[in-house]
DNA sequence: GTGAAAGCGCTAACAC
DNA sequence: GTGTTAGCGCTTTCAC
């Protein structure tokens, strides 16, 4: 009954060097595609290999040559549209480079983050590519982290020596969603940005919408200005907010996608109509958003080109001299999509 | 200028050994916590290991003990809301037997999803989860791949010996879903399916549908049988099809809740109103389902209890006697969830 | 163009 | 309780 199954013949090199009466090294080279080995034993070899059923053992190869061949990831959560764009991107261009990836999910916490960046190095991946936690508000651990592997932020990143970054202009994000508003004939623009005020990303998309204001020359409203946590209820608690001010707006450039459609319900529910009383427009092109009705003017953020872009700084930097830091810093571009629910003139 | 920071000083257990004067065995044993090792000497390996900023090499200690401790899954896409509950279960089972979780994405294509499989043998996994690919119609290849690592398959399964599953009661699902329209007073109730019908979760659900009508006597009807990709425009698609029939339905299950938005989208452009006229029922409890006006009535397919099954049988299977195979399908229930898209009755 | 030999860092069987 | 020894499967000098 309990044959051993389980160990299954595991064929190594040394037994494809013994079939065709050669060394392990010769094999190694010819899978390897070392020029040095003949055309004919190359075949031979790849052949046998084949025939044989082989697979390198890439634990093996890792151990002796220090390459992995694996990109580690680690994102706050893997299902927002956004963080899923941008693994495609780094998974489009890691495979074309026969890298694998590894991904991780940090749930936006620190102590995740930690854990995941132990676990990463423990494998021994070849570099880190990350989008920090929310959570993680003191940066010591990613210095220390840029001296083992090559390490690239994306997203939400920190500015330090060593480390390369791709983020997305969250300023210009903001300012062409205030300017399109503006343009569209509001004049008493509100916002919603995050309760998490460390993150730059918010701080540049709220920079965009102030200067935006100052640009057109609209007064500044510290009340229009609402921290929320850019959940839907945070948007529905904000436009509730908003909506019991002396004077409501007549539009919120909304900093999520989420918070934009909590604020859509309460609009809704007061039977305030989108978007000619009120203009919305949110913020990361969430698929939602061209659900909803009215549809959701929104901002791309590329995560695509992010994952893209962020996976060849990686490959600079280890095909870099050793020692040498390839320190690069790119920014995309933000760019708006109207839809319905800022669409006042047509 | 080209200081050789790169090779950090890599600290082994050989290293940690030597400031000790002991040996690396005493080492290992020491940080795995082996019994026979002294309470004093643990400590003061430890310590050291901690001064020196010492981490197992992961790569070489896998190779030696022929364990990684790392667990592969493939799913579809990361992105959907059901398939990240999974993962999220995975990752909670695995993490507290401190499995690492190695997360790949097939994109529901065949190729993508061998070429995982490899990726994740290549790396010595200790075991895979996977839900197969919507574009894999063939099965050798996991037929294969269960006798090279302990499989487990969840959602999209098939039922070969060696192989355990988990999956949710699709069935069932299905039945509820339709007993409960036909509850609320429906009774031409129609159903969108999916075109691939080699997917056994779509077959279930539709048999569901079928043997409700028929314990409930209602006559069944080919043409509300409505075959699509369940996507938004297969939903739209599909509604546009039954409204041209002489008689359209009053309800409609859809397998998907994407199709069921497309339905809705429909309908609201048609000003048939929901659920007066027309009742809805989704599938999956995508996190949108509960934004949409009104707000959908879905499945719920409990996914993160799902990935905690299938993590829980793998440790099953590893922790059997070598050679034994443990083979356990588990079936999880599907759970109505009814919103307002349904309620036609207070 | 191929072989011989060494060793990546760790663990585990066997001594004592 | 600790040391000794061997080797996981592979790559990579260094020979010739």
């Amino acid at each position: 009954l309990c044959k051993r199954l389980h160990k299954l013949k595991k064929v190594t090199i040394h037994g494809i060097a013994k079939t065709l009466n050669i060394t392990p090294s010769t094999v190694s080279r010819a899978l390897n595609d070392n020029p040095r080995i003949s055309e004919e034993t190359r075949r031979l070899v790849k052949e046998a290999a084949e025939k044989a059923g082989y697979r390198v053992n890439g634990i093996a190869s890792a151990l002796r040559s220090g390459r992995t061949f694996t990109i580690g990831v680690i994102v706050p959560t893997a299902d927002r549209s956004f963080f899923s764009g941008v693994v495609r991107g780094i998974e489009d261009i890691a495979s074309n480079a026969s890298y694998n990836v590894m991904i991780c999910q940090s749930y936006d916490d620190h102590q995740s983050e930690l854990d995941n960046i132990a676990a990463l190095l423990r494998a021994q991946v070849d570099g880190i590519l990350m989008s920090y936690a929310r959570g993680t508000t003191t940066f010591q651990h990613l210095e220390k982290l840029r001296k083992q592997a090559p390490l690239v932020l994306f997203d939400r990143v920190i500015f330090q020596p060593g480390i390369s970054t791709v983020r997305v202009d969250d300023f210009r994000g903001g300012y062409q969603a205030t300017q399109h508003l503006i343009e569209q004939g509001c004049r008493r623009i509100a916002t919603f940005t995050s309760i998490h005020r460390h993150l730059d990303i918010y701080k540049e998309r709220l920079r965009g919408y102030q200067e935006a204001l100052q640009d057109y020359g609209l007064p500044p409203c510290p009340e229009y200005i609402h921290y929320n946590d850019l959940t839907l209820e945070g948007g529905q608690a904000g436009a509730s907010f908003l909506w019991g001010l002396p004077e409501p707006p007549d539009a919120i450039f909304c900093a999520s996608d989420l918070s934009a459609l909590g604020a859509m319900r309460f609009l809704k529910s007061r039977c305030i109509p989108i978007p000619q009383e009120v203009a919305l427009v949110g913020f990361a092109n969430e698929p939602f958003t061209s659900f909803v009705e009215p549809a959701l003017s929104t901002v791309n953020q590329h995560p695509i080109e992010m994952g893209q872009a962020a996976t060849r700084l990686f490959l600079e930097q280890i095909q870099a001299a050793p020692g040498t830091f390839v320190e690069k810093h790119i920014t995309l571009s933000a760019d708006l999509i109207v839809r319905q629910s800022s669409m006042r003139k047509t």
